[in-house]
DNA sequence: CCCCAGCAGTGGAAGATAGT
DNA sequence: ACTATCTTCCACTGCTGGGG
């Protein structure tokens, strides 16, 4: 029990910096008294831990020690190096940190297996910026700059002004309270509230961020798995939902099922569906012809006959415009 | 089975020290 | 001077092993 409070010892200082005997204590649920001697026995083995005394004070490694990573197997190192997701970390404004954490855990190995690791990694890859057919996966250039002061705001619980371009709106300096940072599919969002409204902010449209001191009004724990399951549940049920009557070729039934939201009824080859929204709604059907006929709404009928009108004139003419 | 000594681990309280 | 923090001293609890 002691051995375990030793190292969760260690490396909640490694992590955090300085604590105090007190905070230690908090953490590891024992007597301040307990985390001092705990502190004397880790001196007493080398491990170079000193106290600061005064307001402020505490407890901290010293600067450059670390635990080494003996015992690491081949295959726990190799798994390191390639779940490591490099778009993540960029995306979390932390790429060149996670080439240098790769570097350390490669040169944490033993000889015996680094230049194995090494050599593996060239045979595995993840995540290459095109798919098979050439297509460049969908990539967000996001500053550093912004990214890493975001960083700091949801990880030291401080309130965060951010200067934010919302689709289509002009940009504004607002002030909120940030929950999390998540990525997924290469795009990154802050999770956040503002005057105790839940908000979802794009990073890619986060154009200046700065931290405050000003503590966020935020809980202290979340799941930010199931706050994200619950804000992408919300915004599919959101105000900008279209509802379309549709006629289908059997043929295409398959393909349609895989793009709408939820299928209201069904009548022989009549369908009544819901769309995430207009927009969307618009480019599945197009897809989809002429293997589906909208019957309602008039206004998707009209947006697909001026489509295909437009592809009419483009392809009625004899050659090319020059 | 009981008693006892030794030991590790723990906690409280007072004192010392350093920053504001 | 005040406050926050570490240091020192003392005592308690629970476990373990040896002896009767």
């Amino acid at each position: 029990m002691r051995a375990d409070r030793l190292v969760s010892l260690v490396l909640l200082l490694r992590q955090r910096g300085r604590l105090s005997a007190a905070a230690l204590a908090r953490e590891l649920e024992v007597s301040t008294r307990t985390v001092l001697r705990d502190i004397e026995a880790l001196s007493a083995a080398g491990v170079p831990v000193y106290a600061e005394r005064g307001r402020n004070g505490g407890f901290a490694l010293l600067p450059g020690f670390r635990t080494e990573l003996t015992g690491l197997s081949h295959d726990e190192a190799l798994a390191l190096l390639i779940a490591g997701s490099r778009r993540g970390a960029q995306t979390f404004g932390l790429g060149s940190a996670l080439a240098s954490a790769m570097l350390k855990v490669v040169d944490a190995l033993p000889d015996s297996h680094r230049v194995a690791a090494a050599g593996a990694t060239q045979r595995l890859l993840v995540d290459p910026r095109t798919d098979l057919l050439s297509r460049p996966l969908v990539t967000e250039e996001l500053p550093d700059a912004v990214v890493a002061e975001l960083r700091i705001a949801v990880l030291a619980g401080h309130k965060v002004r951010i200067r934010y371009a919302p689709d289509g709106k002009a940009p504004a300096w607002r002030t909120v309270d940030p929950i999390g940072l998540v990525t997924v599919r290469d795009q990154g969002y802050l999770l956040a509230a503002r005057s105790g409204e839940d908000r979802t902010y794009r990073l890619s449209r986060v154009l200046a961020a700065e931290a405050l001191d000003e503590p966020a009004e935020r809980p202290d724990r979340v799941d930010l798995d199931r706050a994200w399951r619950d804000r992408s549940t919300r915004f599919r049920a959101g105000d900008h939902q279209v509802t379309v009557r549709v006629r289908l070729d059997p043929d295409s039934r398959e393909q349609l099922l895989r793009t709408v939201l939820a299928v209201l009824s069904e009548d022989g080859p009549t369908l009544e569906v819901t769309f995430q929204d207009g927009r969307h709604a618009e480019w599945a059907l197009w897809q989809l012809s002429p293997g589906a006929e909208v019957l309602e709404p008039q206004w998707l009928r009209t947006a697909l006959h001026d489509r295909a009108l437009a592809l009419t004139a483009r392809y009625g003419r004899d050659q090319p415009r020059p």
